[in-house]
DNA sequence: CCTAGAATCTAGTCAGTGTCTAGAAATGTA
DNA sequence: TACATTTCTAGACACTGACTAGATTCTAGG
């Protein structure tokens, strides 16, 4: 894995800072990633990263585009795999977007601090093919007349919001002693009944 | 305001300090806070701050206790204000959780951030009386027979995750060109009605 | 009043960071 | 083989958070 005999190019330098960073980050958070202490394990000068990513960010800034293409095939994957009536499809999904977060808390937060780069195209068009798999899975089931027909985009946003908040929660240890599944569980039922009285 | 004949001891130090880091964290996040720089615009040296915080976590969860201070005031009022059936006094909370979210997101993130520091009880506190207004809310609609009367931690849990989550998406842009109300109205609409199909 | 002791602040230091520069070394190409 | 480009090294700079010793001010107790 490691050079022996270390040369004076690496010669796959950029994709081997994002996996140490991706490293990085998963245990330390993004605060505790330093450049310097990047290049210093994987055996190169300090000013070498520089070369493949111009400041800090930009490397935040591909490891966000990582995280958010290896959701997106996560989510693909389970919705994939999910069988049966819409609850079920839409628990599976739910469930994929909390492990994911569950397992990388840090990644999930740099895929959406998005407050420090206003302009980040790449960024929003790979959170759009990320969520293209639960966009999809709403439109079939408002077509199949599984759920409501309201206005497809109002349920795609509200769906958004309430698994983000889900992940947030969750991975904030907001949920106290509760078990992840039996919120997660709760939550997608209460979603799908409303909070009107049934009768 | 400020003093004119600076005197060796502050004599406000701490509460300056705060000020002063609110201002710095909502104009350039809290990336960009530093002790140093604090101390300087305060006119104190840049080893003062340690006598008040041992370290900047602590600042800034000092910062986040307030946060969640303020947010439970502006919930609290919010919520007192509101009159008339369950579902315009649930707008009206939801609302001013968004208000607060779009006014004040590096000091939302902030709240939230728990993962840095697992042992925070006077955070987790905060917390708890921040939401004590909304929990109220929801346990007594239930009471009122005003929403559905399921599991009332499970409503609540799926509420607060909602809502946390329509501030994120919100605050990191992913709405789009859609109008903040619209988002949050429309959310709200699904949240009671449920996605399940009504007739 | 005055005098210890505690609280508060200053000044200096240290290791560490991100960014910038000039130049060396390797690679690709004509 | 000659040359231009890419990639990396090495040194520097300003900045940060944290630690320390000591100066200054405040506060009680006698």
């Amino acid at each position: 894995m490691a050079q022996a005999t270390p040369r004076y190019h690496h010669g796959n330098l950029r994709a081997e800072l994002l996996v140490s960073a991706e490293r990085k980050l998963e245990t330390t958070g993004v605060q505790g990633l330093s450049l310097r202490e990047l290049a210093r394990e994987i055996g190169v000068s300090h000013g070498a990263p520089r070369q493949h990513f111009p400041d800090k960010q930009a490397l935040l800034d591909a490891l966000a585009v990582l995280g958010l293409e290896r959701l997106g095939r996560e989510l693909g994957a389970a919705l994939g795999e999910a069988e049966g009536p819409f609850a079920d499809r839409l628990l599976a999904f739910v469930r994929a977007y909390v492990r994911f977060a569950t397992a990388h808390p840090a990644m999930l937060a740099l895929m959406f601090a998005r407050k420090d780069r206003p302009d980040a195209p790449e960024l929003l068009e790979a959170g759009e093919r990320a969520f293209a798999a639960p966009v999809a899975l709403i439109a079939g089931a408002q077509a199949a007349g599984e759920i409501d027909d309201a206005d497809p985009d109002r349920v795609a946003m509200a769906l958004l919001a309430t698994i983000q908040g889900l992940a947030t929660i969750i991975t904030g240890g907001m949920i106290g002693d509760r078990s992840d599944d039996v919120v997660v569980s709760g939550t997608v039922e209460t979603l799908l009944r409303g909070l009107r009285p049934t009768r």
